[in-house]
DNA sequence: TGGATTTCCTGTCCGC
DNA sequence: TGCGGACAGGAAATCC
């Protein structure tokens, strides 16, 4: 499930890999996937097939500028008046490989017994190939991630990114600034609070849990319960918990993987993401898990209070 | 306006 | 072996 570890992780590589790049051909193998203009996707994603048909007419012949992110959203910029904006939602993925490296097989499902396939697979939806023969492929198992192609002029006009709250990672992210934002919510758990994209863009379900955990607080606790000392350690807690997702190349935990297919290495540093039933490792006390509306959140209820 | 609920989607897992 | 149902979850839409 990539967060903005993750998608940091990708767009890193990316930006390297593609940058200079110039797309000669573009294949989309499910139509529902792409987007044009700054729209919000509707619920029910209907395949528009002379929307296909301009997106890879547009893309056709762009060089890359460069790729950079906001919250867990990619942007692709071109030198051309177009960005492509991508969503990888839980299990969207982008693979590149150079010419030589068409053969290569990867996992791209993160289990040890998952096959090794090679691309494209029955999940890969949309194909880039570049001048050189290089290919980035952009898989998606369950269908709910896009790529939606802007012109500059839409760029502030596109609703998903005028609505986050502010980059966690960046210098301006100030403890003032984030009490400001808690007080907007004093009703809600903590939890809520870090993963909401419109207070603060970037943390998802895992990256929440482990901080929760390394700040001691229970994800269940409200806002205006947390005491000064607190709210200050759920604050230290965001920066040091997301570095160290970057530092690891994200968690593979779900079905993220890097651009060359390779997993993260974050998993193994979980204290409780996923841990429901295992001792804690601090204290062993066993994980438990709780249920906020349709997400799974995990805690040890003996380290957090 | 905040908060809860539903929806999109498919693979995996569990019980029978 | 196969089937039904629960579950996983980011975020938009919808409802109260």
């Amino acid at each position: 499930m990539p967060e903005l570890p993750e998608v940091q992780t990708v767009v890193t590589e990316l930006n390297r890999k593609l940058s200079g790049k110039k797309i000669v051909e573009v294949s989309v193998r499910l139509p529902k996937i792409v987007a044009l203009g700054p729209g919000t996707l509707p619920p029910k994603r209907r395949a528009q097939v002379h929307k296909v048909i301009k997106f890879i007419k547009l893309l056709k012949g762009q060089k890359i500028k460069s790729v950079t992110r906001r919250a867990k959203i990619i942007i692709i910029d071109f030198y051309g008046p177009l960005s492509l904006l991508v969503h990888l939602k839980m299990t969207g993925q982008f693979i590149y490989f150079r010419k030589s490296q068409l053969q290569k097989r990867v996992r791209i499902l993160n289990k040890p017994t998952a096959p090794l396939l090679s691309l494209p697979t029955k999940y890969t939806h949309v194909i880039f190939t570049f001048t050189d023969g290089a290919k980035l492929f952009f898989n998606d198992t369950r269908q709910f991630g896009y790529l939606k192609l802007v012109s500059d002029a839409e760029l502030p006009h596109v609703r998903e990114l005028q609505e986050f709250g502010p980059e966690p990672l960046a210098r301006a992210f100030s403890s003032q600034v984030f009490e400001n934002i808690l007080k907007r919510r004093p009703n809600m758990p903590i939890k809520q609070l870090l993963v909401d994209q419109s207070l603060i863009a970037g943390i998802g379900n895992i990256y929440s849990d482990e901080i929760s955990f390394r700040a001691k607080v229970r994800p269940a606790r409200r806002v205006k319960t947390l005491n000064e000392k607190e709210r200050h350690a759920v604050f230290a807690a965001i920066p040091f918990i997301l570095k160290k997702g970057i530092a690891a190349k994200g968690s593979s935990v779900g079905d993220f993987v890097r651009t060359d297919g390779s997993w993260g290495t974050m998993g193994k540093y979980h204290y409780v993401y996923m841990r429901a039933g295992q001792p804690c490792k601090i204290c062993g006390t066993m994980i438990r898990s709780m249920k906020f509306g349709a997400r799974t959140s995990s805690f040890c209820p003996k380290c957090q209070k």
